[in-house]
DNA sequence: CGTTGGATTGGCT
DNA sequence: GCCAATCCAACGC
């Protein structure tokens, strides 16, 4: 079992988008809901997305959607979509700056059976393997959006053991009509719990 | 106000 | 591989 380790610092946030989202791989997330377990995961896989991205939600500046994009680094961005799915974001860069991370996937460490019983499927790996699945196992919803994850308690973010940059695979991101010449998707290289969408093979030079 | 399409997923061909 | 499901934010009139 992975040990969290210590809480990432509100600066480690503090980055461009493109810089956080690798940095990301290999750290824990970790969620604790009333009366239920802890859960928790190891990040796998992260997408960066950044103002000047046509990609991007914060393209477009503010909107009541995106304030929580524009605000202080270390939040959770959580936004719904095609009529039945969240996704989460680690809001990136200083105040004011439309820049965050959009988390994937991950590897299942704490309370496995509580994800099986949110997702309503037994295989580990089809648990977290993709933004919306992700969501749905750690019971994240709108109610979530704006969550700081640096001070508060019902999500946080841990060291865990960052992923070599040898072991960092860069790919075009999914789901995107836009934007899609920046290769801002990050995946570690092998990695069975990596949402579906194209295996990684572009290997990011060390 | 009406329209359009989406940072997805699961089921079916 | 393809496509429907199902809300709602963003944008245009």
């Amino acid at each position: 079992m992975i040990r969290p380790g210590r809480r990432l610092p509100r600066w480690f946030f503090e980055r461009p988008s493109p810089e956080v989202a690798p940095d990301l791989l290999g750290r824990v997330l970790v969620r604790r809901l009333p009366d239920a377990a802890t859960l928790s995961v190891r990040i796998v896989e992260t997408e960066a997305y950044q103002e000047d991205d046509p990609a991007s939600h914060s393209y477009r500046g503010r909107t009541a959607r995106t304030e929580v994009m524009f605000g202080p680094p270390g939040r959770l961005y959580v936004y719904f979509t095609y009529g039945m799915h969240f996704c989460m974001n680690v809001v990136t860069g200083v105040e004011g700056e439309g820049s965050a991370v959009l988390l994937r996937a991950g590897e299942p460490l704490e309370g496995l059976d509580e994800m099986r019983m949110r997702r309503g499927v037994d295989d580990a790996r089809a648990l977290c393997s993709g933004p919306g699945r992700l969501c749905q196992a750690l019971g994240v919803t709108r109610t979530d959006n704006g969550t700081d994850l640096v001070a508060g308690n019902a999500l946080s973010l841990h060291a865990g053991m960052p992923v070599r940059p040898g072991d960092v695979a860069v790919t075009p991101r999914v789901g995107i009509r836009s934007g899609i010449e920046r290769p801002w998707r990050f995946v570690r290289v092998g990695d069975p719990f990596v949402s579906r969408g194209r295996p990684a093979r572009i290997a990011r030079p060390s």
